[in-house]
RNA sequence: GGCGACAUAGCCAAGUGGUAAGGCAGAGGACUGCAAAUCCUCCACUCCCCGGUUCAAAUCCGGGUGUCGCCUCCA
């Protein structure tokens, strides 16, 4: 497949370095609060990038996914909270699972704490300064930015032009303004660790690099994360890990694109901050990794009520299409009656293209947008098939929401099952609608569906008998 | 100041040289006891503007306008 790597600023074909053998790294939370919406597009999206590519070239996928543990913002909200930073973040890393489990989101194959890899990263440091890339003073320990020449590759900057600009205060200690740190020297009431600089903790970008480093080797294949990462946390991590191998640290770099709220930058000084948490309290965590899936990821997103209202509406017309397929199901014959063979074949086959145009679109930078467009197309076509059939049979039935599931899957949608059966209590009152409506008996009839949908149940008289529906 | 991205219908969003996908919303119709669901039809003579290249441009080139982002912790 095809995807766009910031490296290069061009669509490269994507095939793995060791053969059948995919290893990602990607950049996970800051375990000091519930995670935004913000978070969550990297997260669904490279999800999704590692499920098809599961999907379809079989690949052994090992995704590692970091939890930051350990820096100001952690240590900061522990103060506020009156815990400790590790009780902080045993916390939120158990948030995280649950709203990840939520959107479907599947477990990294390794989860690394930047805190249990203390002895790595300084292993890391101190290889780095052997080579003279790193430089400690007063117990900090800085990369030295002008000994490594491919500096601001991954951005496309040149360091004289990062300088010009920099809003940073010039520290005096530091070589060069750009020269960040690597080990950062403990100020009191501070976890910090020992080290051969003496007591402290490390710096950010480091921890990806060591262990990055540790669970996928010295190069790996797909290195992603958020647009604001790519200066200066991956640019950082880049000249860490080449300057301490000499090998190049990942070969493709993917780079989501921000969500905005009203066009603006979605931030907590600006208010406009929104948490996952926050947001399935109005809305399915499906409807969010649908939502998030229907632009294509490079492109930035706004964030807003009425879009979600969108994304909920288009999510239930699959859903509602499942749901008449499960019906239709129930008392469909096996094989296909004289008539309506020819009916059922033309729908196989049309199956088939839209399957070859969710590939396709797949295949190109991963547009799930277009992706999704297929899967719409292939819903419009089983409905018209559907219902030009009187008895769909169970082998079609059985394909075409197979195929959406299938497909679905990859994107991590679709999956919700009805629970098939109702209680007594709700059969019975079915029955009684039925048999007013028999004995023509309108007002009872609807009398009755009322009172169902009270209940949350919902009825719809269909050709082929009543369907229940429960919400 | 430096670097970069984007601009397609009421809303969202694909398409990047061959004559505008898909979804949401809306209008009309079919079906239905009524609903719901579903289907059909309609909904961008045109893709921010102005030039240019080409038989052909939303797509390429130049210029302009607008919006946003990065250069500072940030997905």
């Amino acid at each position: 497949m095809k995807l766009f790597n910031t490296l290069t600023k061009q669509k490269e074909e994507f095939v793995p370095l060791e053969e059948g053998h995919v290893k990602m790294y990607s950049c996970g939370p800051t375990v000091y609060n519930y995670f935004h919406i913000g978070n969550a597009r990297p997260f669904i999206l490279f999800d999704t990038l590692r499920r098809y590519l599961e999907y379809r070239y079989g690949y052994e996928v090992t995704f590692v996914q970091n939890f930051t543990d350990i820096d100001d913002k952690m240590i900061n909200r522990a103060k506020k909270d009156g815990i400790t930073v590790s009780e902080l973040a045993e916390q939120y890393i158990r948030e995280y699972f649950t709203d990840a489990a939520g959107l479907g989101i599947k477990e990294a194959t390794v989860h690394p704490k930047a805190t249990e890899h203390i002895d790595g990263i300084i292993a890391l440091i101190r290889r780095l300064e052997e080579k003279g890339h790193a430089y400690a003073v007063d117990g900090d320990v800085y990369f030295d930015t002008r000994s490594f020449s491919q500096y601001g590759k991954l951005s496309h900057h040149k360091l004289e032009d990062l300088e010009s600009g920099a809003r940073i205060e010039i520290d005096t200690r530091k070589k060069d303004p750009m020269d960040f740190a690597l080990w950062k020297a403990q100020k009191p009431g501070e976890p910090a660790w020992d080290s051969p600089w003496g007591k402290g903790r490390p710096g950010w970008h480091i921890e990806c690099s060591a262990m990055a480093q540790k669970y996928l080797g010295e190069t790996i294949d797909i290195h992603s994360g958020g647009q604001d990462l790519v200066f200066p946390h991956h640019e950082n991590e880049i000249a860490q890990s080449e300057a301490a191998t000499g090998k190049p640290f990942a070969r493709f770099w993917l780079h989501n694109g921000f969500i905005n709220v009203n066009d603006e930058k979605m931030s907590k000084s600006a208010g406009n901050f929104f948490t996952v948490r926050d947001i399935v309290k109005q809305y399915d965590y499906e409807v969010i990794r649908f939502f998030m899936l229907s632009a294509h990821y490079r492109n930035p997103i706004n964030f807003s009520h009425e879009l979600m209202d969108q994304a909920r509406n288009g999510l239930d017309r699959v859903y509602k299409c499942l749901e008449n397929i499960q019906h239709l199901k129930e008392n469909a014959p096996d094989v296909a009656g004289p008539g309506e063979v020819q009916t059922e074949k033309a729908l196989e086959e049309k199956l088939k293209k839209f399957k070859e145009k969710f590939i396709e679109a797949m295949e190109d930078d991963l547009n799930t947008a277009d992706a999704i467009a297929a899967l719409f197309s292939m819903v419009r076509e089983i409905n018209i098939s559907l219902a030009a059939v009187a008895h769909p049979s169970a082998n079609i039935l059985e394909h075409a929401g197979g195929l959406l599931k299938e497909l679905g899957g990859v994107l991590g949608l679709f999956q919700k099952e009805q629970e098939a059966g109702v209680d007594n209590e709700i059969e019975e009152l079915v029955n009684q609608r039925q048999q007013a409506r028999k004995d023509r008996n309108w007002k009872l009839a609807d009398e009755i569906r009322d009172r169902l949908k009270e209940k949350g149940i919902t009825l719809e008289d269909t050709p082929q008998g009543v369907k229940i529906i429960k919400n």
